[in-house]
RNA sequence: GUGCCCGUAGCUCAACCGGAUAGAGCACCAGCCUUCUAAGCUGGGGGUUGUGGGUUCGAUUCCCGCCGGGCACGCCA
């Protein structure tokens, strides 16, 4: 197991820390992966750091260190290198031991222990009710999704909520556009708002509020609620052909209703933060780094939008959510210096970096070398469904969690939707199928063998198999690879980072299909064929648990 | 103009909060299927990490200037 690995030669270099230089904690101690096989398996570059401040020579410092390192049954060897780096190569029978504990733990192998408690609250799509989910709602659930599946391994209880501006001029845009063409359809005059919604949709909208008991055209309250309702249900079926599900959908007119959007204003005026000017009621944001006031009450008596953000905020923290992250596009970034500043002003003692942002760029789709710029339905964007629909769940969530968040996305459909070759979904889902494929081969090839498992399955009867003999280049890397799995997921936890997890498995997979090429699992030698299947079994658990993460599935047959 | 983000192979992207010779995939070239799925594997060519400085034993990473791109700068959300 990489933590008891990664913690034992943390140990080690830190008893030998502890006789060269008594005085340095352990806590200065760098261990990472080589990159290179050729240096080992892990590194430290703890001599060189410390020869900066020491003003000592780096190569006899960690020459020092390493005769100070204790014997260790894990340690093929250790030696200094290059500037004074300090290489650690184990033993074959070290890097085995993976192998039982990826098969022992199966679904839970990664998991961190020990595991945070906190509970997090992880915003994302939070789209408004009033169009169809477009591309950029897609990554964000993604994302979302993804994250919330890797805070998890880690023990973080997380809660998935969408919030809903079902409140607010946008709505009210919403039901003047239907409206009209409600209007339209009954030939009454009028005419089209000026920002009014343009897709397709919301003429359809229009028929079927015609043919419900309230269809009339000036009921504009009965066309808003109508229209919401309408519009979260086909966002409901976006998310739902997406895989993703959310704990909680909060409605920003619950806010109104329940009195919190009024108690922030409260708050806020009595914190002494709020003044009046030109009729309306302004937030001093520049007391905490904006860089101008905010209105948060219009002349018109209706609030802005960010004084119910402000209230929906308050009840994360007061929900007992001791961290909160928000998944956004980057062209809503100017609202966290704003919400944070009307946190701070409220004083209800909320931390200052409260919530986090996990802001990301915008996606471009596109399709023959060139960019789609439209749907049909939607008009003015490319839909998420649209896109689920022309090349799949699977692909679109491995494509669309890939990336880092914060570099812009270029959609590549014909890549998407290749069934061939130059996908990477399929190159992972691969390596999965050609797993599940070998041991059938071998349950049929090796009655006597596979008819010793018990209720466990592959997994437990393998997860005892002895793996002496696993111990070519090829196998050690792969061992290698699978050890690194909970180290991935801790990362991708710690820095908002889901991306990491694809790649992951994408090196994964290389790992595995280098080896099924190279060496045949179903070989006459006993040992060695369940030695190879074993190792087969731990790397198909493996991508089966990460898929999961990214909410692909893991097909046993392509 | 101001703020935030981005700039890495022809293309799409990585690079473990400063580490060793900057890595993958696609595309291109040359090979591998009477043997567990060739949706695969093996090898090859390809880079002044936008640019100029600075800090450091060491910079794609940190700091400053410039160039290029995105987003935001509303009593919209």
């Amino acid at each position: 197991m990489s933590v008891q690995i990664r913690s034992h030669l943390h140990e080690l270099l830190g008893r030998a820390l502890a006789a060269v230089l008594p005085g340095e904690p352990s806590s200065i101690i760098t261990l990472e992966r080589c990159k290179q096989a050729q240096f080992g398996d892990y590194s430290s570059a703890l001599a060189m750091q410390l020869a900066r401040r020491l003003r000592q020579n780096p190569k006899a410092l960690a020459q020092s260190l390493l005769n100070a390192l204790p014997a260790s049954d894990w340690l093929e060897s250790a030696e200094v290198a290059g500037a004074g780096f300090i290489n650690l190569k184990l033993k074959s029978s070290a890097k085995q031991q993976v192998v039982s504990a990826v098969l022992t733990d199966g679904a839970e192998f990664g998991r961190a222990k020990p595991r945070r408690e906190d509970s997090v609250l992880l915003e994302f799509v939070s789209a408004n009710p009033t169009g169809p989910l477009h591309v950029g709602h897609g990554r964000q659930a993604a994302l979302g999704d993804s994250l919330a599946a890797v805070l998890e391994t880690q023990g973080y209880r997380v809660t998935r909520e969408f919030y809903y501006n079902d409140a607010g001029a946008q709505i009210n845009n919403l039901a003047l556009s239907v409206q009209a063409r409600v209007r339209e359809h009954l030939g009454q005059p009028g005419e089209f708002p000026a920002n009014g919604y343009h897709g397709e949709y919301i003429g359809e909208l229009a028929l079927k509020f015609l043919e419900t008991k309230a269809g009339d055209s000036e009921n504009l309250d009965a066309i808003r609620t109508f229209s919401i309702r309408e519009l979260r249900a086909e966002q409901d079926l976006d998310l739902k052909a997406f895989g993703v599900s959310f704990n909680n959908y909060y409605l920003e007119s619950s806010l109104y209703v329940d009195g919190r959007v009024d108690a922030a204003v409260v708050a806020l005026q009595s914190a002494g933060k709020t003044y009046e000017l030109d009729g309306a009621l302004w937030l001093k944001t520049t007391d905490y780094g904006d860089d101008k006031d905010r209105v948060m009450r219009k002349s018109d008596g209706s609030y802005t939008y960010f004084v119910p953000d402000v209230a929906y905020h308050i009840t994360k923290w007061e929900r007992g959510f001791t961290r909160a992250i928000n998944i956004q596009g980057s062209d809503h970034h100017s609202t966290i210096t704003r919400v944070r500043a009307g946190l701070q002003a409220a004083g209800r003692g909320i931390a200052s970096g409260y919530p986090d942002y996990l802001l990301h760029k915008m996606v471009t789709v596109m399709r023959g070398g060139e960019e789609v710029k439209i749907s049909k339905r939607a008009g003015a964007y490319v839909t998420l469904r649209d896109l689920i629909d022309e090349v799949g769940r699977d692909a679109t969530r491995f494509f669309l969690v890939s990336r880092k968040p914060d570099s812009e996305f270029v959609f590549d459909i014909d890549l998407a939707k290749s069934k061939s070759e130059e996908n990477p979904v399929y190159y992972v889902q691969y390596a999965h199928a050609r797993v599940c494929s070998a041991l059938e081969q071998w349950r049929t090839q090796y009655p006597d063998e596979s008819e010793a498992m018990t209720n466990g399955g592959e997994e437990a009867f393998f997860a005892s198999q002895d793996l002496a003999v696993l111990d070519s280049a090829r196998e050690l890397s792969l061992l290698g690879v699978l050890d690194q799995y909970p180290e991935v997921l801790e990362r991708a936890a710690s820095e908002l980072s889901p991306h990491y997890v694809a790649f992951y498995l994408r090196e994964l997979a290389a790992e595995f299909h280098g080896y099924y090429n190279a060496e045949r699992f179903l070989v006459p030698e006993p040992a060695v064929r369940l030695a190879r299947l074993a190792l087969a079994t731990a790397a198909r658990r493996i991508l089966i648990n990460g898929l999961a993460l990214l909410g692909v599935s893991a097909p046993r047959q392509m």
